[in-house]
DNA sequence: CACTTGACCTGTCCGC
DNA sequence: TGCGGACAGGTCAAGT
């Protein structure tokens, strides 16, 4: 589910809500959604604070006051969510809340804080993790080294997109998108997406997109992962924010589960197919291979 | 090298 | 209502 901007989102929220807090306790009941010994958990992760939350693709990093930072890898189903001492339910209307009382069966994380607060890792497939990292140490991570430029920094210049694309200029484009060591961060909702915002086919391969289209797929890669931070984000079936609370992207989606609608551009009835081994939503008539 | 498949998990939906 | 299979937003390893 996540992708960058849902991280993003979780990102701010977890700026917001839960720094400078001294952690009480972290427990978790499945071994690999926090692959820490407990050893390690007393000796470098209770006591400590939360300073600063940032952000690197899907990851995000939370680091701590002692050189360390827990990385979180929420994969297709993982939440980060907090709860002040007095809260049971979610903040908020319940239309956009989609969780209720925690812990639920799908945690697997609890972090206590000495305020009574806590912040719920929920994760139903267990796909996702969280793991304690030395600062010194992050660079070495493979997953973080070999990564992709990240598309809403400054640096990310067409000329580094395009020369990040060369990597796999006989990939298909979507295979190409989707791949985290080329850009950073986007997943199949943004993928498809972008795709059609720039009209290419995603089974095209890279070297026979033109250099305005290529232009343009720069353009709308950016434009659609911004519109979604704007709108909080993607539900499309787990995701929350920090407050457990939905994010209104999908309903602004142009193609992203619209199989059988028309296109907004040509009125084309949009198909779903299958591209890099995922499900995937084209305007047959915009996005010509 | 590029692409596909299987694995990691749980839950939901659809057809019979 | 029950059951089997397909599928779900991610990533990696192994196979073709």
């Amino acid at each position: 589910m996540p992708e960058l901007p849902e991280v993003e989102t979780v990102r701010r929220g977890l700026n917001n809500l839960s720094l400078n807090k001294s952690i009480s306790k972290i427990a978790s009941d499945w071994t690999k959604s926090l692959p820490v010994t407990d050893e390690d958990m007393a000796k470098y992760i209770v006591g400590t604070k939360i300073i600063n939350v940032g952000r690197r693709g899907k990851l995000l990093i939370m680091e701590l006051n002692n050189n360390y930072s827990l990385l979180v890898h929420l994969r297709m189903t993982g939440q980060m969510v907090y709860r002040s001492k007095s809260e049971t339910f979610g903040a908020g209307h319940p239309n956009d809340s989609l969780i209720g009382k925690l812990p639920d069966k799908s945690t697997r994380v609890i972090i206590d804080f000495d305020d009574g607060s806590k912040l719920f890792f929920n994760d139903q497939r267990k796909f996702g993790w969280i793991s304690l990292v030395k600062n010194t140490e992050i660079n070495r991570v493979k997953f973080l080294r070999t990564m992709g430029p990240e598309p809403l920094e400054e640096g990310f210049t067409y000329k580094i997109f395009k020369s990040s694309l060369k990597t796999r200029w006989n990939s298909q484009i979507k295979a190409a998108l989707l791949d985290q060591h080329v850009i950073a961060g986007i997943g199949n909702i943004y993928a498809d997406e972008s795709l059609w915002m720039a009209k290419i086919h995603p089974l095209t391969k890279i070297s026979d997109i033109s250099e305005a289209k290529l232009k343009n797929l720069y353009t709308s890669i950016k434009e659609v992962l911004l519109l979604s931070i704007e709108k909080g984000g993607s539900t499309d079936r787990n995701y929350v924010n920090a407050e457990g609370k939905k994010g209104s992207y999908i309903s602004f989606a142009r193609v992203f589960r619209r199989e059988g609608k028309q296109c907004y551009r040509c009125g084309t009835i949009i198909k779903k197919m299958r591209a890099a081994g995922r499900g995937t939503h084209i305007c047959p008539k915009c996005q010509k291979l």
